[in-house]
DNA sequence: ATCGATATTGACACAAAGTATCACTAGTGA
DNA sequence: TCACTAGTGATACTTTGTGTCAATATCGAT
């Protein structure tokens, strides 16, 4: 199994993220760069809200449909990756290229993020029964950190 | 891998599900047997906001706050279940008692619910390596069925 | 460096989905 | 039948997200 303990070894630069973006024909305007960077430093799931809060009364105050819109952007280019609680609740976590799944305490927030997906084997064993063709599947992981165990 | 093909064959009755509710010490009100039995019509996923919409105009219209309410119950009594889409909404499956999980048609919405989870080793893994002590897990597959695949 | 097409922004209104309140109603056990 | 209390529903509210549109900023072409 892969892991990554620490966020920061998959996070990438804000150059390369404005890479992507000029590849994918997106302009590299001020807001984006401004919600980039704000993403950047955050290494724990953060809700859509608490970026707008965050960006809202700041110097250069950015819009909420912006910060939407980026988000969703910034997620279409796997710079991110929105993950969607058993309750409902979306967040979003920064540096998750690639196929992840995540294990998030419930306390503190968290996260793990491994490769190892089992469901490969299930998938076909699916499709080869129920002649489904398969698009996407959910699969993230809840607990609670040993530290936050310690301290209850 | 236990599949149900045929989502009547895991419903409960209304008899059944009124002796559950007794049995948690919920009261029989007109509200939610009315409730249940809109439940047990529906063999696809619903949302919330559907049920109150049946509901709402009928003879014995039922109010917002309750039909949410006794969506809520009936989820953590087992004779339904609450699935979320990676878009994030949610929805219910009814008569899902047990631990199950379910592939879901996009198009249409038809339903195979099947046993078979691949997440007990990963899961032991992932508590042996991060000592975390895991509460629960999400695991929904989603894609197209035969009969939608044809008619495109 | 300037220009012009157009992608992007943000204020605002709106929508969807769910929750809190609270006076009133109706099950339930005695 | 009575009294206690769980349950109800109208209403207002919150949260989270989307649509609109005039004004603005970016970027390739000149």
């Amino acid at each position: 199994m892969q892991q990554t303990q620490n966020p920061h070894t998959t996070h990438l630069t804000i150059e390369e993220i404005e890479h992507r973006l000029r590849q994918h024909g997106y302009r590299l305007t001020g807001p984006r760069t401004v919600v980039v960077d704000a993403v950047l430093r955050h290494q724990r799931p953060f809700t859509a809200e608490q970026l707008v809060a965050e960006l809202s009364s700041g110097d250069d105050s950015i819009g909420r449909a912006t910060v939407y819109r980026t988000l969703e952007v910034l997620a279409s280019m796997d710079v991110l990756t929105r993950i969607v609680s058993p309750d409902g609740h979306p967040s979003y976590i920064s540096g998750a290229p690639g196929h992840r799944h995540h294990l998030l305490c419930q306390v503190c927030g968290i996260t793990v993020t491994f490769t190892a997906c089992p469901m490969s084997e299930l998938i076909s064993t699916l499709a080869d029964e129920t002649k489904f063709q398969i698009n996407e599947h959910t699969l993230e992981v809840f607990g609670v950190c040993p530290s936050c165990q310690a301290h209850q």
